[in-house]
DNA sequence: TTGTAGGCGTTATCAG
DNA sequence: CTGATAACGCCTACAA
């Protein structure tokens, strides 16, 4: 009786075979011929040990894993489940599995994952940076491990980019608020996170340029969290002047103002216009349907693997950049 | 000057600090004493070469990859990614990562990822399986890696479970349909879905147990989505007799139904009152508001990493179930 | 068409 | 306190 404690090797095939370890190996690689008898042969054996390569002892010799970290700030955050099943999809048929780590957008937890990641050997790096620049995650995952981010830096340094066009979808927004005459803004985000600043700065931009009117104490910070929405509501609600109309850097801060100006009686669209932003799906269910800009997480999530597929498959491609359209989706709150 | 092209390894340490790769070893483990100054020296040149250990050696040697798979239906379902944040959590202060794989429930999927992961070296698996058995998970993945289930199987074979106590909550969703007037009640739910089928034989034995109305007719099939919910939702009430009540396999589903009633003007709750599964936060801002059983999804996930890592700890641990209450909601569905 | 030998980077065993 | 050696399981020149 053979003993099964231990898990089959390629040895204790080739031994049961009665063939060398090389031709178990390259019976199952294709990459050399083997008779027709030997292999069908090996294969029985294979079935009988119910062997199953160890990826561990290949990844050592091949240096690569088959497998892609993704690091994002929050899995909770409903934005990003939509981004991880899209790249999960498009790497699983290429046989790559995906780690996901949660930063929270903390500088230094993204640095430490993105360097526990390259320790475990990933053959490449998906990452939505709040903190790190493209040229500082080039720096931690050395010069030639593939690296997507998805970012609005303008110049993204030496890394692939998959980014989205906010300042289109915002630019949307407040010429919106402007068409249905709110045009005191404020703009509620989180100065440490890079996805909000660039919003913050678009809308800026579009604020001067449509001639509305936006001061500082109308900009408030608040973490991408419905928590963070609601209690910058709630400063903002208590100002003397208040503005007329919110921009959001994101739904779930979106949905925390709409519960604050709830709870102070202060009726939205009417008294207080409210904008969001990546159109999760509470936003068309909720009540008053969340004006959003849609922000495209599945189609995101197919180019940064696409984008990754491709870069590994010719690592001398000049750096990639993949931009998608936004749009503003009109509903109840603005 | 060194060449920088290769990966520093520990021989590469151990050369430039003039001692053996098994001192290098040692200096980092603590496994066996090293003087102050030649630790002092390894750790310089450590410095020097930005060398970081490679965890797939390490992992070879060792047969332990300090990973763990998350196998579930589709993080895309709001229900998951509070399980996924909350495994994560729990694991990674113990050095962990986890591997997420996608199923959608379909059972020879659920086969083929836990086979990938197993090949793949994981030191266990978290789970919760649609089609398969706690058994033939077993089967999968050998008689020594830990396992652990969220599940409601009542034995649960050879693994370790978490469930929730989905009939108390679906028990008091059929009371408080009964409590307002509402006695002949509808199921939607997949039947292909362990999760669904217990949900489902709990609402049976409910309704029996209080003496209300429920007919074949009235339980449909449905995906765990809102688009399944909706056609479902349509099928339902565009019976000759339709039921008065309908409880929904998950919260998904119930949105889907929501949104079937507004199509066909059927008022929720007086002509239908809906019921769902799970909490997600849309349910509480949606309009009208879900009636749905709260599932304390982030206290199973930390339950499963508590598992684990308790298993991890002692594989000789007889098998362990943890259980967690549910509770019903009223909002304004029902 | 098949086999032998060496090495990927780490750690455990055995010596000194 | 430190080193040499072997082994984890696989792949791939090089040989036959």
């Amino acid at each position: 009786m053979a003993r099964e404690l231990a898990q089959p090797s390629m040895a204790s095939v080739a031994a049961a075979a009665g063939v060398s370890p090389t031709t178990v190996s390259h019976a199952l690689s294709g990459k050399r011929a083997v008779s027709a008898e030997t292999r069908e042969r090996i294969l029985q054996t294979i079935e009988q040990q119910k062997y199953r390569p160890n990826m561990v002892a290949r990844s050592l010799r091949s240096r690569k894993t088959q497998s892609i970290a993704l690091i994002v700030a929050d899995i909770t955050n409903p934005y990003y489940p939509a981004i991880a099943r899209a790249v999960h999809d498009g790497l699983v048929e290429a046989g790559y599995v995906s780690l996901i780590g949660n930063t929270d957008g903390i500088g230094e937890v993204e640095q430490t994952v993105l360097e526990e990641m390259v320790a475990r050997g990933v053959d490449g790096v998906i990452m939505r940076p709040m903190a790190l620049t493209g040229q500082q995650v080039r720096d931690i995952v050395g010069p030639v491990m593939p690296a997507v981010l998805i970012t609005d830096e303008d110049e993204g340094g030496p890394v692939d980019r998959v980014n989205t066009d906010d300042a289109h979808g915002i630019h949307e927004a407040v010429a919106h608020l402007r068409d249905i005459g709110v045009d005191e803004l404020g703009f509620i985000g989180d100065p440490l996170a890079a996805t909000s600043m660039s919003r913050h700065a678009a809308f800026v931009e579009s604020v001067e340029s449509l001639g509305l009117h936006a001061v500082d104490e109308w900009f408030i910070d608040s973490e991408f969290t419905r928590d963070g929405g609601y209690a910058a509501a709630k400063k903002l609600l208590s100002l003397e002047r208040p503005p007329r109309g919110i921009v959001c850097a994101n739904d779930l801060i979106a949905i925390g103002v709409i519960q604050a100006a709830r709870d102070l009686r202060v009726a939205v669209p009417q008294r207080l216009a409210v904008v969001g932003f990546d159109d999760i799906d509470t936003a068309a269910l909720m009540s008053p349907a969340l004006t959003t800009v849609l922000n495209p997480a599945a189609a995101v999530g197919a180019a940064c693997a696409d984008l990754m597929l491709r870069r590994i498959d010719d690592p001398a491609l000049p750096y990639q950049h993949v931009s998608l359209p936004t749009r503003l989706v009109i509903r109840e709150s603005a």
